[in-house]
Order: structure tokens, then sequence, then C-alpha cells
DNA sequence: CGGAAAGTTGAGTGGGATCAAGCCGCGTGG
DNA sequence: CCACGCGGCTTGATCCCACTCAACTTTCCG
């Protein structure tokens, strides 16, 4: 890195969905900055599935941004047992949620082969003093998540929450650019199952359910939304809070 | 305010409790930064109890400091039906999640005799961009909340969401220096219902069978605990996500 | 007072959990 | 090659907790 010269595509691929660069719009950050900010932001790393990015307690350090890939946020209880915390896509800010206590609250773990952006956060909060947009853009990513972490408290029924998830996981794959038609899920039953606080032969009841109302195609990992406005009038519920 | 004299007293009960002003400790802000930073935070103005503090949808201008008193959040479906996502008590930030979109996500409304600190939001973050450890502690605030919200989310049995609703409540009021045996509940059983997931027959039972069990001792709106080990044990799962 | 809202109590119901069995895909080793 | 085991997933039978509905009492406020 440093001085040597990087190809114009290759800025542009790591500019493209990440919440910091995109602060360095015209006017938004001075020469100097600018420069400061992508020595903040470390270059993609790989990771493969299975593989822990944080640990439950480890040092906060870093924030990081997921260019590619599904991350699963967990934690643990004393008897072992594992709760699903959320999902993370490209794009998504990770770490966030350890700013507070210095330490990480939960555990992240790929569910696919993985790239993340770390982001030194200490550097970044240095320089968002002398940037007014980017703190304001770290504000908000901070504010977006208070949010929406309170979107999946209510109790709602089963389907409903089902078709909310369904629903979530088409308009972040859209806005990667997928299908939001048609897709791959990262995650195992199991998963879905403890994110939603209900147990797998749930799901799996859910999946046939929804197929065979003509709500969705279903094989495996592949799902295909086929009824969305009925999914959608299922999901309002929860949307809605 | 500006250059009339404030007696000593009446500073330190404002300075106590109050999340920004504790970034006024020695070395942490020069005087000029202590002086704006008085000049961001409103003086407290008593609300009623029934007011509303804060519509949702309501353009986002002001933070809060609650120093008195206790809000509910709470947001209303199309249907019509109230969700209750939160009550707050004194020295909680309020209106942290309205950042990101620029308008309050939830309603606020008082529950009882409410003091609240107005704090312009553009002023605080423009300050903070001179004050690091003021914008260290914006952050941290932002990320609490984000994990405070995530604590809400696992579908655990009622009576374990109820003993940790109350144990919540007990370690709050002891923050405030009141008791955490015994005191008063702001917020009726339907709020308590709502904000569980519950009913408010559930409620009711649940009450009285902790009281049958000796966990408690209730009446009306006044609480006093009596197991609290056991409640703890209760509320375990929970708290452990 | 009186009317409304909050809270309590009881009886019955239903949705999702639990338990149990079996299926399927896959890697491993004989 | 097949046998085996294991984990993810599915399917069926049963159970239980919290919801629903209904009736009643209490509290709050005009």
């Amino acid at each position: 890195m440093g001085n040597t010269h990087q190809h114009p595509a290759e800025e542009l691929s790591l500019c493209s969905g990440c919440p910091f660069r995109e602060s360095c719009l015209p006017g938004y950050l001075s020469g100097d900055n600018r420069r400061d900010l992508e020595s903040c932001i470390d270059r993609p790393t790989p990771v493969h599935a299975g593989t822990h990015v944080v640990r439950q307690g480890q040092a906060f350090q870093y924030i990081g941004v997921l260019r590619l890939g599904t991350l699963k946020s967990y934690s643990v209880d004393r008897d072992g047992r594992e709760q699903t915390l959320g999902f993370h896509m490209p794009g998504d800010v990770i770490g966030l949620s350890a700013i507070d206590e210095g330490k990480h609250p939960t555990n992240l773990v790929a569910l696919d082969t993985v790239m993340i952006c770390r982001v030194s956060f200490s550097k970044i909060s240095e320089l968002a003093a002398r940037a007014p947009k980017l703190q304001s853009q770290l504000f908000k990513l901070l504010s977006r998540d208070i949010g929406s972490a309170s979107k999946n408290s209510g109790n709602h029924a089963a389907d409903e929450r089902f078709a909310a998830f369904l629903l979530g996981m088409a308009n972040r794959f859209a806005l990667q650019g997928f299908s939001a038609r048609r897709w791959q899920l990262s995650m195992s039953r199991m998963d879905i199952a403890s994110y939603l606080c209900l147990t797998p032969e749930t799901i799996s009841r859910l999946f046939k359910r929804f197929q065979k109302e003509g709500l969705l195609a279903v094989e495996g990992r592949d799902v295909e939304l086929k009824g969305r406005d009925r999914l959608e009038e299922l999901a309002s519920p929860v949307l809605n809070h």
C-alpha cells in the first residue's frame, strides 16, 4: 500500500458499499483526511466458513466492515446453549456494540467465505473529530443499530416472524445487487430457529407450509420467494413493531 | 443563566447522574469547553404524567437526559395496538435512536412527573469534535443502547422474563440511590404486559404466584422483593441471553 | 356518587415445544 | 466398494404454557 499505485477499478470496488468511504464524497473530506481514512481501513482479509472473527469477551480495538459473505452473531449462556442474535451481510459495520464496555459482548462467526476490512476505532474516532461528516456517519451507524436491535423484540406469531426474516434476507440480498426473489441461505435451519426463538422442527414445518401455500419454493438452502405480497402482509405486524 | 451566579449545591445536584457532565472531570474538558458543554445542556424542564415528550416521526433535534421520573417508549402499529419498547429512568440518555433517520422512531411519554434536560445534538457533536472525552462518551452511550436493546430479544418463559424485569427495575432504582428492595412501580400492569409481550392477565397471575412463593410482596404498585436470590436464579437465562 | 379504565379470577383453547423416530447427505475407514 | 456414524433435517404424536374470552371487583376521576 502506501505509495504503490492502485488500479482504479480496484479502488472503486473497495469503495462501493463501504459506509465509511461514502463520507469521501466531494467536499466531505480534504485530501489529507481522505488519506488518513484510507490508513484506518485495512485491506479486506478473507476468512473461511466456521472461523470465529470475534470471541465473546475479546478486547475491543477494531470495528469492521463486512465486504463479502455472512456473519452470525451469537452468545452462549452458562448452560452452553447458543442464542443467535443476528446475521450480518456485506455493507454492515460490525463490532459497534463493543465500544461501551471495551470488550465484545457476542461471538461473530463466518457462515461462508467472508471478507472483512478491519478499522482501528481509535484512529477513526480521532479522524472523526477533524471530519464532521465522518463523525456524523459514525453516530448514524451506531444509532441505526439501536433501532434495528429493537425490531426483533415483539413476540409475534411464528409465521409472521418467519415471513419477516425471509423478506429481510431478500431485501439485504437485493442491496448487494443480487436477486431479491431467489437466493441461497447461508445459515442452517438451527440458526434460523435460534434467531427467531423457535425450534428447528417449527422452521421445517413453516418452510413446508409456506411452500404448500405457494409463498415460496424451497430445496435445501435454495429459496425462491413466490408470494411476496402475501409475505409482506404476514410480516407487517412484525415490521411495524 | 449566563453570568448569574449559581448555588454550588444546585450545580452539584445538576451534575450528579448526568452522563455528559461526567466528562467534566478534572483534565477532561478545558474551561472553555466546559462552558460550551453547559450551554448545550438546557435547564431541566418539568413534564406532567401522561404528557408526550416525543411523538413518533417527530423531527430529531435534541437528545435528552432524564433527571427525574420515568418515561415509557412505545410504538403504535397500523392497527392501533401499542407496543411498549422500554422504560427510561433518571440518568438515561434519550433520543439516540433518532439520529440515524433524523426523526424519532418511537413515542416517549411521561409515566409520572418527569424532569428532562434537553441537549442540542448539533451543538454537542460539534463540541465533541473538540473534546475527545466527550466524543468517546457519546460513542459509549450509543453503543450501550445497542447492547441493551438486544437484551429483550430472547423468547424465554414468562416467569423468567418477569423476574428479569423486576430485577432490572430494582437495579435501576438502586442506581438512583433508592432502595433496591422496596419501591413503587410507575407503570401499569398493561405497560408491563406489553413490554414483556404478555397479557395483563398473565402479569396479574405472575404477581400472585410470586407472592405465594414468597419471592415478593405486592400491593397495587408497591413492590417489595423478598427472594432476590431466587429471582436472580429465575432471571439468569434471560440476562445471560 | 357513576362511569370508565385497570386489575383480578376462572374455564377453555390453541400454537409451538417436546419427545421420538426416521430420513438424507456426507465423510471416514475398513 | 460398502458399512458405519454423525449431524442436519423432516415428520408425527403428545403436552403444556400463555392466550382468549367472560365475569367480576377495584380504583381512579369527573
